[in-house]
DNA sequence: TCCCATTGTAATATTTAGCATTACAACCAT
DNA sequence: ATGGTTGTAATGCTAAATATTACAATGGGA
């Protein structure tokens, strides 16, 4: 229910096929770099492909950036790879007293004020690009 | 390490409070509304305590507000009783190779958007109070 | 003064979510 | 056709979140 690892990963894996993109860069490869499985990667440009930021080759390989690094921000990601809403990042006991007046509505009370979090954080993250990290990346190397 | 149902709990219980001043209000009681073992909440109220939200007395019982319900916000709450930082809320990889430059680089590159997510969701808990929850609560009974 | 209900807290158990791994069919280029 | 690759299902593992049990410490009232 967490904003998991996928996010930091395919963050990571963008970052490299933004900076090689000259490079053949396989789910093996990548995932050498990243510290993980290489099936998490597949898994991860597989929804990064639906989404229309990467595309890969079956048989051949080698996944390479489609989308304009411009355009593409940290809401993107989150959304193509994780798969809770935001609306779940904070956790809600699930067993209040519905004899209870306070019981039968904390849910719904609740909701407002977590919603309003769940958009601050969407509109942050909406606001981050991968132009952003590239450039970042590039001002780490030339110090 | 994500917002943990801690939060949701502890505000309930303070709501509770709020609604039900001239009760005597135990551990039992308050974990029959909420719909979780008392332990749950002796352990919360403990916690809110130490922050100066609420008080209760060792052998005879029953938590009470101590703080005015306009200056308790939703991040006071988290704070008291959530031990995780935010900056741990989103989950980064724990092990990029130190060898490839991009892999080197990619904590401290997360570390930018990742804090500015957290100062933003700092700053919607900051917005909502105690007052507030009662109020809509209050809203919810009136219709 | 002695119960009894309650809190504080430690220790342990249980559940669940996140992540890793194995396995293999589908695919493509040479 | 072969070798390297992707897509995906199935399973296993680990750690974190939550629940439970147990009991000493406390305070008020009979």
């Amino acid at each position: 229910m967490r904003i998991s690892t996928k996010c930091s990963i395919a963050l990571h894996l963008l970052v490299l096929l933004g900076v090689f993109k000259d490079k053949k860069l396989t789910s093996e490869i990548l995932a050498k770099s990243i510290g993980c499985n290489p099936v998490i990667v597949r898994n991860l440009i597989g929804s990064l492909k639906k989404a229309g930021i990467v595309d890969v080759q079956r048989g051949s390989g080698g996944a390479y950036l489609v989308a304009d690094p411009e355009t593409v921000t940290i809401w993107d990601v989150y959304q193509a790879v994780d798969t809770a809403s935001l609306g779940e990042l904070i956790g809600v006991h699930p067993n209040p007293s519905k004899a209870c007046p306070v019981g039968s509505k904390i849910g719904r009370l609740l909701e407002k004020p977590f919603s309003l979090i769940a958009d601050s954080i969407q509109k942050t993250m909406s606001c981050y690009t991968l132009r952003q990290m590239l450039d970042d990346y590039a001002d780490m190397r030339s110090k």
